[in-house]
DNA sequence: TCTGGGGTCCTAGGACCC
DNA sequence: TCTGGGGTCCTAGGACCC
């Protein structure tokens, strides 16, 4: 008998990214397959194939260049367009089977099960194959009693494929023996830090830290880490959260495939990067306070000068208006912008973030109408660019370019989002 | 030549106030 | 002039996540 009141479920896209590529060519199959971060610059998603190569996550692509040519690896540029609709596909697809869902990241989300019928494992085992079936993209899918533990029967699921993609921990009769198998910084909540600082105490994986005195955890890793103590216990401290909350900040930056010494070229990609923010924040039918303007020099060229700095200016009224955004990004930069250096990183960050909607107004804003005018011209542009491809409509400040900082050498067709790329059936 | 981008939360300590 | 207690707000830094 099991007295647990929930059941959560942690479903995760195996190697999202590639997985994503590989969904729309088969011949990729059984194929080692790489996606490189923006600038075609590191290792962010790797095939089980790609793993098993020994290519690290992270790892700088041009060190890796010889091995990807000889073992025929398939690289990619990362197309987020492409990852995030098939990301709603699979969460459309899952949300069919329970109300109580939570996304947790482009390619996780949370499930609760207990007020489902059948049994837990059943309805896994029936959503990892239907999400198979319907967007090509498999999952592993672990069951436990807490949001930690369904991560810990995820990661079980995940490395012993006789699981067939799907673990639950619930009424599993030897937990200990999975908990052991679980190194400190592997389990969720524990990182590189704090995994180094326990290993000194020498609580080296799960079932030993499940085991610690919990006013001793939260001493040492405050009070997140005693909640990740207890829910390895068994003890709910991280609800599911379903709420639509409006974020905190928004950042748009980028590195730069080559250095940017001149300022107006710097200050043409801030605008751009402004820009971005504004249409994020459009969005989500919100307005933004205060903006911060950051930039760096290239933090791996010690033997060059090095600077970075950030100012934040406030928005005379909080907008997402883009000639608004853009106009305080310039103002930023003004103040932080120093001749003679290499700029190798910039970017815009907004906060002080608001709905729109149901805004107290401030003192000294401009007429409603005026207003609206310029809300009208903006959801113009984003209507345009939703329709033609982003940046197809840009303010002049943004500049000329056509992207030329983004080094973009394998990117795949945007299968799903455009229609003059979308796959052939047949030959 | 070549090393990503985008987020959240917690705590300690200082400034300031009564 | 010095001392004490208690509270709020803000920021920087450090940890984590994907």
């Amino acid at each position: 008998m099991s007295s647990t009141l929930t059941i959560f479920a942690l479903m995760d896209c195996n190697n999202f990214y590639a997985s994503c590529e590989r969904a729309f060519n088969p011949g990729l199959r059984k194929r080692p397959i790489v996606v490189l971060s923006n600038n075609d610059g590191c290792v962010i998603a790797r095939s089980h194939e790609a793993k098993a190569l020994g290519i690290p996550m992270g790892a700088p692509a041009f060190k890796f260049q010889p091995l990807f040519k000889e073992r025929g690896v398939a690289v990619f540029s990362s197309n987020f367009a492409l990852y995030g609709d098939m990301s709603r596909r699979v969460m459309d697809t899952a949300a069919r089977f329970t109300p109580d869902m939570e996304i947790y990241s482009i390619d996780e989300a949370f499930l609760r099960l207990d007020r489902m019928h059948g049994r837990p494992l059943d309805l896994a085992r029936k959503i990892r194959s239907t999400i198979l079936q319907w967007t090509g993209i498999p999952v592993s899918i672990g069951i436990g009693p807490t949001k930690t533990l369904a991560k810990v029967a995820n990661r079980e699921a995940k490395k012993n494929p006789e699981h067939g993609g799907t673990f639950s921990l619930v009424d599993y009769p030897d937990q200990d023996r999975i908990l052991a198998g679980i190194e400190i910084e592997d389990i969720w909540g524990i990182g590189r830090q704090y995994g180094k600082k326990l290993r000194d105490f020498g609580i080296g994986n799960a079932l030993q830290f499940s085991r610690l005195d919990k006013d001793w955890v939260r001493k040492r890793m405050t009070v997140n880490g005693m909640h990740t103590l207890l829910e390895l216990q068994g003890v709910l401290c991280i609800p599911l959260d379903q709420t639509v909350a409006t974020p905190k900040s928004i950042v748009c930056s980028r590195t730069f495939a080559k250095a940017v010494t001149d300022k107006d070229k710097l200050a043409e990609l801030i605008s751009g990067y402004a820009a971005r923010t504004g249409e994020r924040l459009r969005g989500q039918g919100c307005v933004a306070g205060q903006l911060q303007v950051f930039v760096l020099t290239d933090r791996f060229r010690l033997d060059k000068p090095q600077y970075s700095n950030a100012a934040t200016v406030s928005l005379a009224i909080p907008s997402s208006h883009t000639p608004d955004l853009i106009r305080a990004a310039r103002t930023a930069l003004e103040q932080i912008f120093k001749p003679g250096f290499e700029y190798r990183k910039a970017g815009v960050m907004v906060f002080g973030i608001e709905k729109e909607q149901g805004r107290r107004l401030r003192l000294f804003e401009p007429p409603t109408q005026e207003r609206a005018r310029y809300k009208a011209v903006m959801e113009a542009m984003d209507r345009i660019n939703a329709r033609w491809g982003a940046m197809t409509m840009r303010v002049a400040a943004e500049g000329a370019e056509k992207r030329w900082v983004m080094r973009q050498a394998h990117l795949s067709p945007r299968y799903t989002t455009d229609w003059k790329e979308l796959p052939r059936a047949g030959h």
